[in-house]
RNA sequence: GGGGGUGUGGCGGAAUGGUAGACGCUACGGACUUAAAAUCCGUUGACUGGUGACAGUCGUGUGGGUUCAAGUCCCACCACCCCCA
């Protein structure tokens, strides 16, 4: 009967069985609590790779573990499948992203399949399906009814040679184009914009409603968000009737200001700009213009600016003040001009001194001896407000307060907050991508398309050159259409959505995948949202995570759900790492199937040694590990029991083919137990902790251990790497027993194979039918512990002398207090340790240790 | 510069303020085998003493502190990683 572990054939039966049992559709309504398990989705690559593995094997677990805890699970898969790559494929290989994505799409599902991950795959989603992107469009379409999608100028790539507009990801750390090695410059372009600045108020405060979120992502968001409290002013601009507005966090400094900055493409620029300073400014604006934003506020690198020869008024002090243009101001930020005290701003400090502007003190420390030092550099703590006429002598932090009181009573400031998160660009000027569902019409401005003409599909068979506009702006015939509102000849909106905007509502779409009447069921949405666990990487700390919960709370606002946070519980699980191999004197990697010697390895052309360490696996790295061979040669129960057992899950993971190795030896050494106790001819008998012998009750106290351990271990926080080493400490207790024939030992057995089955599923339920069993052991109840079970008769007591320990012995286990210490100071180590000493203390823990206090 | 995180054997990692190193990997020794692989058994933090069971000292990045007792709590520092500038 017994038969060698061959995981091939054995996880590619039980994949079949369970699909055609349908084991993995989510159960609608029903009695039963529910859970949501997501995995962020994947972009379909073409190829898993570990990554992949280790997020799907996680939310696995989960949700395998809660469907035997009797809730009902809901647990899709689908595709985040519009992008760059598919254009890019078609550019070089003249395939169709449609058809390069579907067979990606194809590819991927199968792979996945193999993985044995429990996928209601009736749900599948696919965000560059015309029945997934009519969705995406219509929750366009609520936004700008609402009149948070607008249109404004903005600056995009441009590539002078192809003509072309690129993606931040097709420009190089050095601003050159991928394709034409051109030096990309600053086009302004009229682009679509979603308002999450409305939002960023309660974006903010609602991560205090997550407690189940890291706090290293909230404190991320937050700091994206980034709330600034302080003042709006004005400077008056002398000469004009026009004022220019700057926010600041240090309103108390505002007697210090020398000059304030415009941006370069600030509106008043050239207004303010003297006859003189013309051609000066209009040759520094077109420089800046060139230059990227990174490059403009970089801070190692000198800020450039030069006056306009206009003036403004500090309106507190009356003074006349120079306005300047400088490339570190950008007008998308704030207000697009910001006001400079040297004094007391590190950046203006340096600015000032570079352009000899002048420096004036107006903060100085509480009991300055000397206030009137030169300062070395910006003081930027708090003080003592000085030349700063009715309020000098205040503190600066109630300065601050006292200078907006005073400002809005004259009328040339208030207080205001302001975020460092800006409103999210949109628009894309390329072809894979949701088409945003707007037509121009010369008459009537831009007009939504109406829903019931939704999709605006995207046109088949286009031709890709990566030169020109955009493929759908070359296309007049799907261009020209009607204006839906007036049936003048009009023109249909070219550019498509960023691939986010797909990606920020679809945990909204699997609850009703298929609904072709709406993009989701009130209902079902308001039944399974939020989303109980979600799992992804760190690196959607931010931007997915963020434009995520912004369209949750629009569309909570906009349909009353019932619910406002899409996700209540966040795994974010470390990278897979590979060893690395790399050649320090060229940087060259060194793929390890061409390294001769292992232990001492060296350049296979050049012979020098290498540099050995674990690295994030990608190709360029050359140090990938392909899922596949390892699901090949040890099936997918070892690869997920490695995956799981290695590190814990929010840690990086080094890959080591000699502890899959013994992941796959565990399993072995279950199926070994299994299969000789099947063979045994045992049967699965009740048990229970009377009339047991000591062995047996050594034994069953260690089933229910595992029980124990395990379900805290997956409770909470998710620590599958302690609760697989409780499945080996199970599957070791059952290895030593001797009571074999016992009961016991076949509870033992049931156990382990309910236990491991959310961590190698195929093989739970290989062994669960050997032993006769017809019914899937996924659809059996998890284990509960037995308390009886675990009490003990004896524990070992701890005994220390000054806190050292110095010996132990067996005690009754509920012995109390003074029968501990009694026993304590019997024993041979306090004899030995204390001898006649006095004993000054004694401490007495029960259940662990007693500590004796002696004199040194 | 600001914010966050991490630091434990040869390695990955365990440890409600209570026996540090669970579990696994590696290495070494042994059994089985003609031999090897696989498997099984044992040892594996360092140092000192002892043939030995064992006994002792040190030991969780560094330095201090609180405590009967600190990997765990507090203060300062160092190193590395991440995010933001």
């Amino acid at each position: 009967m017994e038969s060698r572990y061959t995981p091939a054939s054995l996880e590619n039966k039980w994949q079949n069985t369970w699909a055609q049992q349908q084991l993995d559709r989510t159960p609608d309504h029903n009695d039963k609590p529910k859970f949501y398990a997501l995995s962020m989705f994947p972009y379909p690559s073409g190829n898993l790779h570990m990554g992949h593995v280790r997020v799907y094997t996680i939310t696995d677990v989960i949700a395998r573990l809660k469907r035997m805890q009797g809730y009902r699970v809901l647990n899709p898969m689908g595709w985040d499948a519009f992008g760059l790559p598919a254009e890019n494929a078609a550019i070089d290989r003249g395939v169709q992203p449609a058809k390069w994505t579907d067979r990606n799409i194809d590819r991927m599902r199968q792979q996945l399949q193999s993985l044995g991950i429990s996928f209601d795959w009736d749900r599948e989603v696919t965000t560059c399906a015309p029945d997934y992107y009519k969705w995406t469009q219509w929750i366009f379409l609520q936004f700008f009814e609402t009149g948070l999608a607008y249109q404004k100028e903005s600056a995009v790539n441009w590539d002078p040679i192809d003509q072309t507009v690129l993606a931040n990801e097709q420009v190089d750390s050095e601003g050159r184009s991928w394709r034409s090695g051109a030096k990309v410059e600053r086009k302004l372009l009229k682009q679509w914009f979603l308002k999450i600045t409305d939002y960023a108020d309660r974006l903010l405060s609602d991560l205090d409603e997550l407690p189940g979120w890291p706090d290293r992502v909230k404190t991320m968001q937050a700091n994206w968000i980034g709330k600034s409290t302080g003042a709006y002013l004005e400077f008056p601009i002398v000469g004009r009737d026009d004022k220019i507005g700057v926010f600041t966090t240090r309103p108390d400094t505002v007697y210090g200001v020398t000059y304030v900055v415009l941006a370069p493409e600030h509106p008043l620029t050239l207004q303010v700009t003297t006859s003189d300073r013309r051609d000066a400014v209009e040759a520094f604006i077109q420089e800046v213009g060139e230059e990227s934003e990174i490059d403009r506020t970089a801070e190692d690198k000198p800020k450039r600016g030069i006056p306009t020869g206009g003036t403004a008024l500090n309106p507190f002090t009356g003074e006349e003040i120079p306005i300047l243009i400088a490339d570190y101001v950008l007008y998308e930020y704030g207000t697009g001009a910001v006001m400079g005290v040297p004094a007391h701003d590190r950046r203006d400090f340096k600015f000032a001194r570079e352009n000899g502007l002048p420096i004036k003190t107006v903060i100085v420390p509480e009991n300055a001896e000397n206030p009137d030092t030169e300062l070395t550099d910006a003081y930027t703590e708090p003080g003592v407000m000085v030349n700063s006429g009715q309020f000098d002598g205040t503190p600066s932090e109630a300065g601050k307060q006292a200078i907006i009181d005073y400002a809005e009573e004259q009328g040339f400031g208030k207080a205001r907050i302001q975020y460092r998160l800006r409103d999210w660009l949109i628009s894309r000027q390329r072809y894979w991508g949701a088409p945003i569902p707007i037509v121009h019409c010369p008459e009537c401005g831009a007009i939504p398309v109406p829903e019931d003409q939704l999709p605006v599909q995207l046109p088949e068979d286009v031709e890709f050159s990566g030169r020109g506009l955009s493929p759908l702006a070359q296309l007049d015939e799907w261009i020209n259409v009607p204006c839906p509102s007036c049936g003048t000849p009009a023109k249909r909106e070219t550019d498509t959505m960023d691939t986010f905007v797909d990606s920020s509502w679809y945990f909204l779409r699997y609850p009703d995948a298929n609904n072709d009447n709406a993009a989701f069921d009130l209902g079902k949405i308001n039944d399974w949202m939020p989303v109980d666990q979600y799992v992804g990487g760190i690196e959607h700390a931010i931007l997915h995570l963020l434009y995520s919960r912004f369209f949750t709370k629009f569309l909570s606002d906009r349909f009353n759900l019932n619910f406002n946070e899409p996700f209540q519980r966040l795994l974010t699980q470390g990278m897979v790492q590979g060893m690395t191999y790399k050649n320090p004197k060229t940087g060259k990697y060194i793929p390890i199937d061409q390294i001769l010697n292992l232990d001492d390895p060296s350049d296979p052309e050049t012979g020098e040694p290498l540099e050995v360490f674990y690295e994030k696996m990608s190709k360029s790295k050359l140090n990938g590990v392909d899922p596949l061979q390892v699901l090949e040669k040890y099936g997918a129960d070892t690869a997920r029991m490695f995956i799981l057992f290695k590190a814990p899950p929010e840690k990086d993971l080094e890959w080591d083919d000699a502890d899959v190795e013994g992941q796959y030896r565990f399993l072995n050494r279950v199926w070994r137990l299994v299969t000789d106790f099947a063979e045994n001819g045992s049967e699965m008998k009740a048990a229970n902790n009377d009339n047991l012998s000591k062995p047996e009750k050594d034994l069953r106290r260690a089933v229910h251990t595992a029980i124990a351990e395990v379900s805290e271990d997956l409770q909470g926080e998710y620590q599958f790497n302690t609760a697989v080493s409780e499945l080996m400490k199970l599957s070791n207790a059952l290895n030593d027993a001797k009571c074999t024939d016992s009961p016991v030992y076949a509870e033992g057995i049931e156990t382990l194979l309910k236990l491991l089955a959310p961590f190698a599923p195929h093989m739970a339920e290989e062994l669960w039918h050997l032993l006769g069993r017809r019914d899937s052991i996924h659809q059996q109840v998890w284990p509960e512990v037995d308390e009886t079970a675990l009490v003990v008769d004896e524990i070992t007591l701890v005994i220390q002398v000054n806190g050292k320990v110095r010996g132990n012995i067996q005690v009754p286990a509920e012995a109390d207090k003074a029968t501990l210490e009694k026993l304590a100071r019997e024993s041979e180590a306090a004899q030995r340790h204390v001898g006649d000493k006095e004993i000054k203390k004694v401490i007495v823990v029960p259940k662990r240790l007693v500590n004796f206090v002696v004199p040194k």
